[in-house]
RNA sequence: GGGCCCGUGGCGGAAUUGGCAGACGCAGCGGCCUUAAAAGCCGCAGUUCCGAUAGGAACGUGUGGGUUCGAGUCCCACCGGGCUCACCA
């Protein structure tokens, strides 16, 4: 660290200075252990105390350190936990640190350290930046992921979804054995399809005791919540795991550019579309940004509709399709099957004359060596062959031909739709493309339609078969009308379908929780029981992945890990006797695992019993007075709107259906910080140019002189417009840094860092520095009687940052605290007690400098545990106000009239006025409206 | 292309939700202090115009319309920017 040149006075508020102070408080901090919580049950512990639960979202320590933009949220909330324990709450804000993922395995395979090394050293960075802060986090509460006190309990919750299933009847998660026993006592029996069916007289069903084994195990286990499923997935052979879909670009791997294969592959998932219903339904109960709850919605994707079957002409079975417009059923002049539908397959085995069965099968295999993503990328160029079969149409009897084209999905729906193209753009850019007929059967409001086509509601024509007739219907009509008929007709009936699909739960990474379960020759499989979790990492001599065709994951590499007994995987020997050999689960979790429940944790870190202890989890978590339950306030980026939140909002209903958690809802309140951006210099030509080569003052390009734009940009290494925390704390102090960036803006909006308004907040901590101490001596200045206005003024500071803070509107707070130091300045200074207050209210911002002011004060105790100051409602207004007289909405005179002033006479004297008489010039006005205590407007 | 959000001085942003637009801060200008500079302190400061000055006038919250005694705030259309979803049948 440089140490900043000094200058001016000894005693004034300098780098140094801060640096002194700062590290004096946070030393004083720790030793006190201030900001330790207590738990239900603890000596000391107040159960009427209000509690706040106040989280940030879990950091990666990536090795690169913290950057300006991670503390903006931490500081928002240290400073209203900071704010509400003065005000007596029981505040829990805890940190700690979400330290699985890929980064560290990446370097790994470079370098050969181990994952855990370099993640604990980032942690130890990033624990070291945060603490130089001052935030008041309770440190015995922290742990990381890859603890394994920690993913010993990961490992858990994951078991516990195994070992459930859902029950649609109740919408409720049940441990999987109540359904074993509801099948064995015969209250449930399945369909030919081997679909779990409720009826009473199980004579409709099979017996479950025909079922083999085999039978039996592959039902449940196709029940259970986590579930074995074959996905297309993206497999990259020379990276050796699976990616997601935005890591493939081209055909190839985003990182290295290695070629990537759709191919269908046996992986772990989570039955989360379960939960649609109550993921959608929950989320308007929720005190969330509405952009968010937009997402999320959009993301689970409800739509209501029908399910219709099409019988086929040319052989028995039917295509059976999904739509949201089964009014326009008679508008149906085609069918598209996607290019993965079963159908197709089995027609090319057995191609009819007149289809070009090459050509088919050349683009079937275009379509799947292609994601969704590419897929859809194409837009609005359609492409498609004619399968050369046909269906009946349920209503009219006619023929239809059926199409292939990859603009429909198997993975929604039913892989199919029935193509209306009079109503539907998609369909509709099909027809003409091939020449398709288009029937019109919703009349169209607008009547002139350009070359799109109509896809509203409207009243339903050309609608009239022999068996179904809905013509004249508006929309909502004519599809309950089709629905019901399709009912009758056995041709299908009502559905809600849903964009939500299952979650892949499983990679082929090493740095993850290794899954708790073992799988013996047979494919079945048997949990780890719980007193023998966790499963701990096997160590690995090299992290790089087997390159191989056929997906490997990199545990697969540790054999005598992997293969071992049932006995030493800790298998319960009354499921399985000890000596029987198994095969552990190769696959680790994705890197969401952690973060779905880390904020029950931090409840009851070191419950070595539990998950969460009940009470702690009640009392922190659980409903009460205040709240629904969940986290009373939780920060962080609106990059993990979906997700993340989802993700672990799934977890927890989970966790409350089967009696861990009292809540139903993880987070209660939400709010995102905005993103900080920089400035950055934009050429005539659009091109950027990084900051250090701009002359910002005359904003030309120095290397060229020529003239450039200051536009606002993300912060990016190839900009050099990154600043680092560390180099402005050792300038400034963290004191400066909090306020700063408090100062910029609304916390939820994104805003440019400046660097050079940085000394306006420091000034301010200056001023008040100065306010109360000699610069020359160092001692504390202090008035001996308060001044008038001095004192009404802070009295409305302490109310105006007590309500900003409530608001998160810190930035208002810090201008208003401002305000009154330059009053106070003005009027010569403080007294003891009103310095003591104004250190209370300045200390959530800028907790050291207001410890110091305190402890100069020689009071007892800290600052930050001290009482949040009260006001005096009747200081907040004055004896008198000034009211501004408008004539016709145009400002032109004030009067000052005392508070509580009657109307009439406010009239009087507004009128009486010099400006006003001489705009009148002796006439009456005709109308005088006079709002209290704030204006008066007259209209000649 | 659909959905949502946002446009206020040279810059970051205020405005009790329909009531004095521009709080507070940066940058700027003038003064004090200093041999000088920095720091600090005091003051000025939306734009344009008139005026020697004191002071005054007009225009002003992206553009155009509307509602209202009164609009940055509400309504309609447009322009510009951001976020997000993107063949979901």
């Amino acid at each position: 660290m440089t140490e900043p040149i000094e200058s001016g006075p000894t005693h004034r508020y300098s780098a140094h200075r801060a640096a002194v102070i700062e590290n004096r408080w946070q030393q004083a901090w720790a030793e006190k252990n201030a900001f330790h919580t207590l738990n239900p049950g603890d000596e000391g512990f107040d159960p009427t105390a209000r509690r706040f639960y106040c989280l940030d979202m879990f950091p990666y320590p990536s090795g690169a350190g913290l950057h300006v933009g991670h503390p903006i949220g931490y500081i928002g909330t240290d400073i209203i936990s900071r704010f509400r324990r003065m005000q007596g709450d029981n505040v829990l804000h805890p940190m700690g640190w979400d330290a699985f993922g890929l980064p560290a395995e990446q370097y790994a395979i470079a370098t050969g350290v181990h994952p855990r090394e370099t993640t604990t050293t980032a942690i130890t960075t990033f624990r070291r930046q945060l603490q130089r802060f001052g935030f008041s986090y309770d440190w015995s509460r922290e742990f990381a992921t890859i603890d394994e006190d920690y993913y010993k309990w990961t490992q858990w919750i994951w078991l516990q979804a195994w070992s459930s299933w859902y029950d649609h009847r109740v919408e409720r998660a049940r441990p999987i054995t109540e359904l074993v026993e509801a099948i064995e006592a015969g209250e449930a029996s399945f369909d030919r399809d081997g679909c779990l069916v409720w009826t009473t007289p199980i004579a409709e069903g099979k017996p479950w005791s025909t079922f083999s084994k085999t039978e039996q195990r592959d039902i449940i286990d196709s029940h259970r919540l986590a579930y074995l499923d074959e996905q297309t997935v993206n497999w990259c052979p020379k990276l050796g795991t699976v990616l997601a879909n935005e890591e493939v670009i081209d055909g190839r791997s985003e990182r290295g550019g290695f070629p990537v294969t759709r191919r269908p592959l046996q992986q772990w998932m989570f039955r989360i579309t379960a939960f649609s219903e109550r993921l959608l339904g929950s989320l308007s109960e929720l005190n969330w940004p509405e952009s968010t709850r937009v997402q999320q919605t959009a993301w689970i994707g409800r739509s209501e509709g029908a399910d219709l079957r099409f019988p086929i002409v040319e052989h028995v079975g039917e295509i059976e399709v999904f739509t949201t417009r089964p009014d326009t059923i008679h508008g149906v002049t085609f069918m598209v099957l996607a290019p993965e539908h079963p159908l197709v397959d089995a027609t090319l085995k057995d191609p009819p004359a007149n289809c070009d069965a090459k050509a088919i099968q050349e683009y079937v295999d275009t379509a799947s060596a292609r994601s969704d993503v590419e897929r859809m990328a194409d837009g609005k160029n359609k492409t498609g062959h004619a399968l050369g079969l046909h269906v009946t149409h349920p209503a009219t009897g006619n023929p239809i031909p059926i199409w292939v084209s990859d603009y429909v999905l198997m993975s929604y729906g039913h892989g199919a739709v029935m193509a209306v193209p009079g109503h539907d753009d998609r369909d509709h850019a099909f027809a003409t493309k091939y020449g398709l007929p288009i029937i019109e059967v919703v009349q169209t409001a607008k009547d002139s339609m350009c070359d799109g086509c109509w896809s509203g509601d409207g009243v339903a024509i050309n609608s009239c078969s022999e068996q179904l007739d809905i013509n004249g219907l508006n929309t909502a009509e004519a599809k309950a009308a089709v629905i019901h008929w399709a009912e009758l007709g056995g041709h299908g009936g009502g559905k809600t379908s849903w964009k939500l699909r299952d979650w892949l739960f499983s990679r082929q990474r090493y740095w993850g929780e290794p899954f708790p379960i073992v799988q013996t020759d047979d494919g079945t499989h048997y949990p780890v029981s719980p007193e023998h979790l966790p499963v701990a990492l096997p160590p690995l001599d090299d992290y790089k992945p087997a390159i191989s065709e056929d997906p490997q994951p990199l545990l697969g590499k540790v054999s005598e890990w992997v293969e071992t007994t049932a006995g030493e995987a800790g298998v319960d020997p009354d499921l399985l006797p000890p000596d029987t050999p198994v095969r552990r689960e190769t696959n680790t979790m994705p890197g969401w695992a952690g973060s779905c429940w880390y904020f029950i944790r931090y409840c009851d870190p070191t419950n070595s019993e539990a998950l969460v202890g009940q009470a702690a989890e009640q009392y922190w978590l659980g409903p009460n007075d205040h709240s629904k339950g969940g986290v009373d306030l939780y920060i962080g980026g609106d990059e993990h709107a979906v997700l993340h939140l989802l993700y672990a909002r799934f977890w927890h209903k989970l966790l409350h259906d089967l009696g861990h958690v009292s809540s139903d809802e993880p987070f209660r309140t939400l709010y995102h910080q905005g993103l900080l951006t920089s400035f950055a210099y934009k050429r005539a030509d659009k091109s950027l140019v990084p900051i250090d080569e701009v002359d910002e003052e005359h904003s030309i390009e120095r290397a060229t002189g020529e003239p450039v734009k200051r536009i606002i940009a993300k912060m990016s290494k190839s900009l050099r417009n990154v600043v680092n925390p560390d180099d402005i704390i050792a300038e400034y102090g963290a004191d400066t840094f909090r306020l700063y960036e408090m100062y910029m803006g609304p916390l939820d909006s994104s805003k440019p860092w400046n660097t050079d308004d940085i000394v306006g907040v420091f000034r301010f901590l200056q001023r008040a520095w100065r306010l109360v101490v000699d610069e020359e001596s160092g001692t504390l200045t202090i008035q001996e009687d308060p001044n008038k206005d001095v004192e009404r003024s802070l009295h409305r500071t302490i109310a105006k940052v007590g309500a900003d803070i409530e608001k998160l509107a810190y930035n208002t707070a810090i201008a208003s605290m401002i305000e009154f130091v330059n009053l106070a300045t003005t009027h010569n200074g403080l007294t003891a007690d009103q310095l003591d207050r104004f250190a209370r209210i300045l200390c959530p911002f800028a907790p050291h400098i207001a410890e110091e002011f305190r402890s100069m004060l020689g009071l007892d105790g800290l600052c930050s545990l001290a009482a949040w100051p009260s006001y005096d409602k009747d200081m907040l207004v004055d004896d008198s106000i000034v009211m501004p007289i408008q004539i016709k909405g145009k400002l032109q005179g004030r009067i000052t009239v005392p508070l509580n002033m009657a109307e009439a006479d406010i009239i009087a004297m507004a009128l009486a006025e010099d400006q006003i008489a001489k705009i009148l010039d002796g006439n009456e006005p005709r109308k005088v409206i006079v709002v209290p205590g704030k204006i008066v407007n007259v209209i000649p």
